[in-house]
DNA sequence: TATTTACCTACTTAATCAGTAGGTTATGCA
DNA sequence: TGCATAACCTACTGATTAAGTAGGTAAATA
């Protein structure tokens, strides 16, 4: 199940998309305008501030924003980034040890499938096509 | 992501419709075949038992038995009954209440959708689909 | 009556979720 | 030069869940 920090993420993403190319909005403003605790977005919002997807500017005037058009984010690399995985089970997860039962396992390419389904349908997502 | 609850469930479920209908097979049996806890197995079957999925004989050469052939079984029920539910958000899961942002939430018909996709995907398959 | 098995309830230990709290740094502006 | 604003950073908390253990009771047959 998907936790808040993915899904606030992406209303964030989403928010900034819609007022893009703005400037830099604050996230005092999205904070308020989502509902969501500023304390929190601001542990949420570096991570994707590592990965490029967004910049902050650190002044009066400053704020957050996308750093390319929303056509460009996909929804599956958001919730990748933030959630960590998009793997519906444990062994199918990014650090996950090669289980052994793995060789006869009757579930394995159930799940596999499953995930493939996940990622293509996330993956055909992008902000622009949330934003309204 | 789906829980060791869910998965264990479905691996014994998978073993009890290989064997069916040899008659009741003792949860000890799977437990080391499948070399899960019996302790664990036997806090998560009652959920089974009580769904009518299986039942149980409580006496020497008893166990427990599919109550109809493999066929009947689809892995979306299996994991409803032990994960309570395969929604992928919070706020569409069985007992939520109903989000005050629904109305213009950006987001809401993307997990629909995906909730569907994940219904249908699991109810797709059944057991004698896993079985070999 | 002993044995085998399901069935039941409580407990534990570690991890994760969803935040709070309290600071520090960067930068432009007056 | 100092002030205001905002991002950025680290630690803490309190509740919940995951994944089992542990120790029993109840049913039924051989």
């Amino acid at each position: 199940m998907i936790s808040t920090r993915g899904r606030y993420a992406l209303r964030v993403m989403i928010d900034l998309a819609e007022h893009y190319p703005d400037g830099y909005i604050p996230m005092k403003i999205i904070a308020s305008r989502q509902n969501i605790s500023l304390k929190y977005l601001e542990q949420i919002l570096p991570s994707l501030t590592r990965s490029g997807m967004i910049e902050g500017m650190q002044r009066k005037g400053g704020g957050y924003r996308l750093t390319s058009g929303p056509e460009e984010y996909r929804v599956g690399d958001i919730l990748r980034i933030t959630e960590g995985d998009l793997a519906p089970v444990a062994c199918l997860g990014c650090g996950a040890k090669m289980c052994e039962r793995a060789g006869d396992c009757k579930t394995l390419p159930m799940w596999k499938e499953f995930y493939k389904i996940t990622s293509d349908y996330f993956d055909s997502i992008t902000l622009s096509d949330l934003m309204r």
